[in-house]
RNA sequence: GGGCCUGUAGUGUAGUGGAUAGCACAUAAGCCUCCGGAGCUUAUAUCCUGGGUUCAAAUCCCAGCAGGCCCGCCA
């Protein structure tokens, strides 16, 4: 909604901008404190115009026609500011299109087929709390442009031929699989073995390495046997992520590349670039020139591949099938990811957009799967949904025990992706235990809650017979601050998605949540709804409750959490 | 040694050129016999340091300091 009148807002002053003889190619529009929209062109074109920024606004104020259908209602300047302000109807028919679009307001505004990799940690060991930040960052961000409009598929990349991969095998030759145990898990004690083993006696590495040549060559027992690993490791990894409401469409192999030949095409492509050449029997590709102080390794001495060859191959496929790629990367990726792209362009492909995020450590240092030293996301989900059982036991102890377990599974859940997903990706945390299991006020809990108030009121007023979902309203008669407050936060869901789906941003949904929730609360604090003085006034009360439920439930879901109707 | 990222109340963070630096935790004080108190209101900041650019800097540039990550024929 607020983009509909942005767009008016836009086309107003730049009319008023060609009256007065003056030339911007951006009108600098932003959401105000001071007004629905304010411009901050008047600064841009003061050194231009040689006039000070306050008359300037002055006189494009004054050029300014507003249409007779418009929903802009004034436009005043405030010393060098033009501020624009939307009449009362721009909130009424925010509410009546929240009704109709119900699930996809806010919206839609975008189109084109994106391909978003994230996660896909290596099938060596359960998932841990630095993995999960990356599947929470990617499965927001899908979710944000899915609702966004664009058709979003979404990829685990599986490394089912790399060295981590060799060790887990060989492994699995070695060591007695504990069955008890969760799959992930039991994969994760025989490699954290098997490195230590390795470690006592060098000789062995070369066991390793005879394993990933033949998987290389096509060798179809051991190709089995690593494919047996992977598929063990990955079935746990993907109950964790669909714990955390996080679900793959695909789950594309490295190996793939390998065998149906792009690994080489790539390859060959880039020796015709005359770029490659041979170092101590491996091939390598020269990147000074690009600012790479080293060549970039391709092919190993023995003519295997690496993960690098394996990721072109993969990159120059999914470009193919995508108008955007994406791909979500820790911190380590950084130097690899910037040369992937370079060879990419050298090759003249497409390449993906790349969103880093920083390590997650523990207080002792960071996390490594080979040394055993890591906290499982599984053990992360189970803490936190313990005690979040406690907390629902304390707050509604006459509910059913199936009422607590449920809810404290979704408030739990709600609590650990709204912890990962507030913070912007570019910060290196330190997961501390305390803060983990500390309910904050106003995390993932406190926008479900306001959703359940929601839910409540409207219960109880369907109850009492006041109410149904499909009763007219009169929008007019909301005018209170805090009713004006909630209704112009909902407006502007779609200039939030927008926001985050164009800078990759997936903690500005996080923010916009929590201001939506805070905004709900000031309403209901101060604004009775039941005991509304007149019946008219009740039901249109009732309506912007109703969107409230709405609007909730459709940024809880962009979030990846649920929705309870009661907690 | 080189490269990249980060540095904002006691703590955790938002804000990446513009109007009073937003929020939570902790601490302190308050809130309707009324729709769910996981709520609402109020109090607390040398924006790491020093230079520079600009009409305007937490935000951009340079130098330093501190932390993280990388510089493998690992992924």
């Amino acid at each position: 909604m607020f983009l509909e009148f942005r767009t008016e807002v836009k086309s107003v002053i730049e009319k008023s901008l060609d009256k007065c003889g003056f030339r911007a190619e951006n009108l600098d529009l932003s959401p105000s404190q001071h007004a629905d929209i304010s411009s901050r062109v008047a600064f841009r074109l003061a050194s231009a115009e040689r006039k000070n920024p306050k008359e300037i606004a002055e006189k494009i104020v004054e050029m300014c026609e507003i249409p007779e259908n418009s929903y802009i209602d004034r436009i005043i300047s405030t010393g060098p500011y033009i501020n624009i302000f939307a009449k009362h109807r721009y909130l009424e028919d925010t509410l009546v299109r929240i009704k109709e679009d119900q699930g996809r307001f806010g919206g839609g505004f975008c189109q084109g087929k994106i391909i978003l990799e994230h996660t896909s940690a290596n099938p060596n060991g359960p998932l841990h709390v630095g993995h999960i930040r990356n599947s929470v960052i990617g499965d927001t961000l899908y979710r944000i442009l899915k609702h966004a409009g664009y058709d979003v598929e979404t990829h685990y990349y599986v490394n089912d031929m790399g060295r981590q991969i060799a060790i887990v095998s060989w492994a699995l030759a070695n060591f007695d699989l504990d069955g008890s145990k969760k799959s992930d898990h039991a994969i994760a004690d025989v490699y954290i073995r098997a490195n230590a083993e390795l470690e006592k006696d060098p000789d062995k590495k070369r066991e390793i390495d005879r394993l990933m040549q033949l998987v290389e060559s096509g060798d179809v027992e051991t190709i089995n046997r690593f494919d047996r690993a992977v598929d063990h490791a990955i079935e746990g990894i993907r109950q964790t992520l669909s714990m955390m409401n996080i679900y793959h469409d695909q789950y594309v192999r490295e190996s793939d590349f390998v065998r149906s030949g792009a690994v080489s095409d790539i390859i060959e492509q880039l020796k015709l670039q005359g770029r490659t050449k041979m170092d101590d029997g491996a091939l390598v590709v020269d990147l000074e020139d690009y600012g790479f102080e080293k060549d970039l390794v391709i092919q190993r001495s023995d003519g295997t591949s690496l993960y690098t060859t394996r990721d072109l191959a993969y990159h120059e496929w999914k470009a193919r099938q995508a108008d955007r790629v994406i791909d979500v990367l820790g911190a380590d990726h950084k130097l690899i990811s910037s040369q992937l792209k370079t060879v990419l362009s050298i090759i003249g492909k497409p390449e993906p957009e790349i969103i880093i995020f920083e390590f997650v450590s523990l207080p002792e240092g960071s996390m490594s799967t080979r040394r055993g030293k890591f906290i499982t996301a599984d053990d992360l989900l189970e803490q936190v949904e313990r005690q979040a059982f406690s907390e629902v036991d304390r707050r509604r102890p006459e509910m059913g025990e199936d009422f607590k377990k449920e809810v404290s599974r979704m408030v739990g859940m709600a609590a650990v992706r709204y912890d990962i997903v507030k913070v912007s990706p570019e910060k290196s945390t330190v997961f501390d235990w305390k803060q983990a299991l500390d309910f904050e006020k106003q995390g993932g809990p406190y926008i479900q809650y306001s959703h359940a108030r929601a839910c409540s009121i409207l219960r109880k007023a369907e109850e009492e017979g006041i109410w149904n979902a499909g009763n007219g309203f009169d929008g007019s008669v909301l005018v209170e601050d805090t009713e004006i407050g909630l209704i112009r936060k909902m407006a502007g869901l779609d200039h939030a998605v927008e926001t985050a789906s164009q800078e990759l941003k997936p903690n500005i949904i996080a923010i916009y949540a929590r201001e939506l929730a805070d905004a709900f609360n000031q309403f209901y604090r101060f604004v009775p709804v039941l005991s509304s003085e007149d019946e008219q006034l009740c039901k249109s009360r009732l309506a912007l409750v109703d969107c409230s439920r709405i609007v909730l439930s459709e940024i809880l879901d962009i979030l990846g959490l649920e929705a309870p109707e009661s907690m």
